[in-house]
DNA sequence: CCGGACGCCTGTCGGC
DNA sequence: TGCCGACAGGCGTCCG
């Protein structure tokens, strides 16, 4: 489910009830996640103080003096801000109770999400480790894409949701973003010239921007912190927009099938 | 090393 | 109405 900017809607959507804040205590409904919840996150994080909450890619990082508690919300995974006595529903599997009649409430009913601990420096955690650079921060440029694209034969589409070559890019803000660049979804990423580079970073940086902005993109389920949606629906031009007429020339937008991934594109404005 | 396919899960939707 | 397959904001792992 949540890219990049619907992770960082979440992250700044909790901040300001968390931080500071006594973790009282964390209960684990289900432990069987992506990775499975271990006693040392319920241990670790009991009695912590949340000093800060970071992002890196689609990660939260939830720093204490102890640790760190690393969470990935997956396809499906939610977080939000309830009261400590909130029922629990379906899928709700892990509470964090803070000292202000609060709860931190992880919900994920696929499970392909997760919450870890580490003791150690969290970016050197082996699933952080070898992330590439934040598609946001002054790494990320034309010069770089340029430079570890020459040679290679995946697809451009691809390549951008490949996290180790840039972090936090997912299916629909790879398909916005090449839509943005005029650059087709199945052209070779080793085959893209450095200016046509420098229109995809800054395609890349604008709809993420933007779509922080908007509080991230609502398909089906994204919810914020207060179970509200995002409203950056309303400005994708190709996602999901497979048989609709293109805004930019009236053509037909297609979909196909890209690393077994839905991708959508226009054949005329994209090339 | 590289690129592509496969699972991991549950829920929803469309077609028959 | 029910059943069944396709598909869904991700990503580690395996295979050729």
């Amino acid at each position: 489910m949540p890219e990049l900017p619907e992770v960082e809607t979440v992250r700044q959507g909790i901040m300001p009830h968390l931080l500071k804040r006594k973790v009282k205590k964390v209960l684990v409904r289900e432990h069987r996640l992506r990775w499975p919840v271990e006693r040392s996150l319920v241990q670790g994080m009991r009695g912590q103080v949340i000093k800060d909450i970071t992002r890196r890619a689609k990660y939260l990082i939830f720093k204490t003096d102890k640790g760190h508690a690393i969470i990935h919300l997956g396809m499906s995974g939610s977080l939000r801000v309830l009261p400590s006595m909130a029922v629990p529903q379906k899928h709700d599997h892990v509470d964090f109770l803070l000292d202000n009649q609060l709860c931190l409430r992880f919900r994920d009913p696929r499970r392909f999400g997760c919450v870890l601990w580490t003791g150690d420096s969290p970016l050197n955690h082996p699933l952080l480790r070898e992330l590439g650079p934040e598609p946001l921060g002054e790494a990320f440029n034309a010069n770089y894409l340029f430079s570890v694209s020459r040679g290679k034969k995946v697809s451009i589409k691809s390549f951008l949701m490949n996290a180790r070559i840039v972090s936090g890019i997912g299916n629909i803000y790879a398909n916005e973003a090449l839509f943005l660049s005029g650059i087709h979804p199945n052209r070779a990423a080793g085959r893209i010239s450095l200016k046509r580079y420098i229109k995809l970073v800054t395609a890349i940086r604008h709809v993420l921007q933007e779509a922080i902005r908007q509080g991230g993109t609502t398909l089906r389920d994204f919810t914020n912190e207060q179970g509200e949606p995002g409203y950056f629906l309303q400005e994708l031009r190709v996602y999901d927009r497979q048989d609709q007429s293109c805004e930019s020339c009236g053509g037909v937008i297609k979909r196909v099938m890209i690393g077994q991934r839905a991708t959508y594109y226009c054949g005329h404005c994209q090339r």
